[in-house]
DNA sequence: AATAATATGTGACTTATGCAACAGAAAAAA
DNA sequence: TTTTTTCTGTTGCATAAGTCACATATTATT
């Protein structure tokens, strides 16, 4: 995912002199943060699944993005705009590494490799944001629940590198994180199967198109 | 929009040695760019209006992204990773400024000012990226048309800090924008209408609710 | 192991949205 | 100016998608 950059050997090599960086356990269902603005908190998923989550007024949950091992977060890559809440709820039990920035661009003053190293690479990180953004706009803006469905699984299919694979969410969150009701997208799925494109066994989907 | 670093002033004052920086022109309708993979090139809309626009396979065309004097678009900004075409179309005479980078956060070879200047705050810029993209994914994830034109307003209100305000793009376009059927939008423009919490005169939009 | 909680799966019904088609207004081109 | 093109506004109809309600399966919790 990305670029250059190895985050793995980054993460667990890491010496930091400046105490700002903070290393937290959370068991499921917990809230691990809360985005609030004019904080520059960043971070790391160390182990475990998490959801970057928005409620609205009319009680709709929308899952913004689906964090797993080795995923970055944090207000450092989501500027608060709006006054919706915005918290990331561990799907699991969960490892997070916390970070909080003074500054994003300039160097630890205390001469903390960590800190130093994520800056240097931050561009390269937050190009890797962007695309997934916008893989996400190129979802959300697919018009029917079945291309959504079929963009997905698409995604997923060539991440895993195999046209049989087991969702990385519930079905439930699956339909708030594509933005639609839940039982219209199992419908949907069901004529996905009748359709002969898919095929569905509980939470294990297999492309059956070329 | 840009945390500390202007744009503008920036933009005027360049001076650049690589020969990498190109100013063009062009008229309403002509693509300026399309975007391809392992490019890495960053545009300044110097003026005019200009879209960035995905046709898919069933011939619906979205506008991903809308752009106006100032704005910054181009692969930097926009890692291609599926086959949909993505280009970028003026809406009215544009003239735009091309950057063609080899490496995104090296200094420039031939001390060129422009270059330095602006790897220095790809950072921040990248940043005031996602915000609209983010901006972008909550607009989007909106479950009915309805909430899509008032967050559509109300984000365009906030804007021009004003409760009247000119659609910067015409009714066709705004419906590929928020991904619905234009005359369903039509239908819903009218439905608020008569619910009293827009007005609507032609392309100007009024808003009622407190 | 028993109980509770959450997730999956489905159907009947309502509503929202897309589609196609067209007329008039506005804008662009000749 | 006139002509052409694009945009706005509207409708009838078909269909996709949301709502509600419930049964069953699966997964946590005690």
């Amino acid at each position: 995912m990305f670029s250059n950059f190895n985050i793995q050997n980054f993460i667990y090599n890491f010496s930091c002199n400046c105490q700002k960086v903070q290393k937290k356990t959370f068991s499921k269902n917990q809230v691990i943060t809360t985005y609030i603005q004019k904080r520059n908190q960043l971070c790391i998923l160390l182990s475990g699944h998490a959801d970057l989550v928005r409620y609205d007024l009319n009680g709709n949950r929308t899952i913004v993005e689906h964090f797993s091992k080795n995923d970055l977060f944090g207000e450092v890559f989501y500027k608060v705009t709006t006054n919706n809440e915005l918290l990331v709820e561990a799907k699991s039990s969960c490892t997070v590494l916390f970070y909080i920035y003074d500054e994003i661009k300039s160097p630890c003053s205390k001469g903390c490799k960590f800190h130093d190293t994520l800056a240097e690479h931050l561009p390269e990180l937050i190009l890797d944001k962007i695309t997934e953004l916008n893989t996400r706009i190129e979802l959300l803006t697919q018009r029917t629940t079945r291309d959504k469905l079929l963009m997905y699984f698409s995604l997923i299919s060539t991440r895993k590198l195999s046209k049989t694979f087991e969702l990385p969410m519930s079905l439930t969150d699956l339909a708030d994180y594509l933005s639609v009701d839940r039982s219209a997208m199992m419908r949907e799925l069901k004529l996905l199967k009748e359709d002969n494109l898919v095929d569905k066994i509980g939470n294990r989907i297999i492309l059956l198109y070329k």
